[in-house]
DNA sequence: CAGCTATTTCAGGAATTACTGAAAACTGGA
DNA sequence: TCCAGTTTTCAGTAATTCCTGAAATAGCTG
């Protein structure tokens, strides 16, 4: 592996990690070196700091693309590709997020509608039926909560996410306030 | 498989979804199986169901029991073990977004802050060490915001999760009340 | 402690997934 | 259209992960 130590520490981790989630090593250490790097890097460069086969490299960079995780640019005069990660993390986690969710989560949600469909034959999947409805129903409160955070905006997702449990506190007060006699009007037409 | 086809078709789906995560197919069954089931059930229950062998279903009883996802309990004149998982779905969720943090996340945040501490000897590694700051303080916001969550009660943790972005509205409220020259006084004094 | 039952471990084979090198396909000049 | 540089595909192999049956272990009961 032909990068810095510090870096190439990060990427082994990376790499690590990568095979804890469902991609695999290789990829892993592909977007680490991105991710570093300071300017956008072509199939070439990563075989030469990762030391695996070009061929490898192209199909982890269809995998990564596959996961909306590149940005593709061209060079003038020069026509090989280059890569790199958004400069914005937030929008990392934001599409890992996305991706994630289309992959895990909707196919089963899809599921459970299908099987809650269904008419139980027999107690044992009418009790089944019933597990399963409870999960579909959190599933659905969480992504449709997810859905919300994700269209603000990331300066509001950090001020909401920077409150953490507080906004608790204000919910209650919000509750409190509602509940006062002359308050609710005013409440009301402000909310 | 033996088992009725509402959920023989919920537990093959939980098999594939498994292998997307870490997990392997064949735990991600044993867990739809026990979950469906309307009894605990011992060892070689899963094995009529599932038709795997005995010592594979040993094994994946062993990895849910090191995620804490199991419940186990004895029957009196009965030398079995029996397994389900908590009733309280809330709770599976729980445990599984917190092993999955520890798993996933706890192991990355102690890397970059080692990889932080050490000093850079090049600029390169200076860049990098700034992209690994960025992560860094994401993921520790992320993880902030996620612990404070896990300290609610499953009840109001619902009914913030309802409320979904409407929480900036309240928010917003709020501020505006704070911003009022008589209303500052006695907000602070509430909040 | 012997006998029985339930559980775990583990070596080896099966199945899956990852990686490579070679060849094919693409692409923008000359 | 040919060429040179680049990317992609793919068949075969390497590596890893999964699963099994057999054997070892554990634990209860008489």
């Amino acid at each position: 592996m032909n990068l810095p130590p510090l870096c190439e520490a990060f990427v082994l981790h990376f790499g690590e990690m990568g095979s804890r989630w469902g991609i695999n090593r290789t990829v892993g250490q592909i977007y680490a070196v991105l991710f570093l790097a300071e300017r956008p890097l072509c199939a070439d460069d990563i075989v030469d700091r990762l030391g695996i086969s070009r061929s490898n490299v192209s199909m982890g960079l269809k995998e990564l693309q596959a996961w909306n995780l590149l940005r593709q640019r061209s060079v003038a005069n020069d026509r090989r590709e280059f890569f790199s990660t958004p400069d914005d993390i937030y929008a990392i986690v934001r599409t890992l997020v996305e991706e994630r969710k289309k992959r895990e989560i909707d196919p089963t949600l899809t599921v459970l509608r299908e099987l809650l469909m269904r008419s139980p034959d027999s107690e044992a999947e009418q009790h089944a039926q019933a597990r399963m409805r409870e999960m579909h129903d959190l599933i659905e409160m969480l992504t449709t909560w997810y859905a919300d955070m994700h269209k603000l905006e990331t300066e509001r997702l950090i001020q909401l996410l920077s409150l953490g449990s507080k906004v608790m506190k204000v919910i209650d007060m919000k509750d409190k306030f509602f509940a006062l006699p002359g308050g609710k009007a005013k409440a009301l037409k402000e909310f």
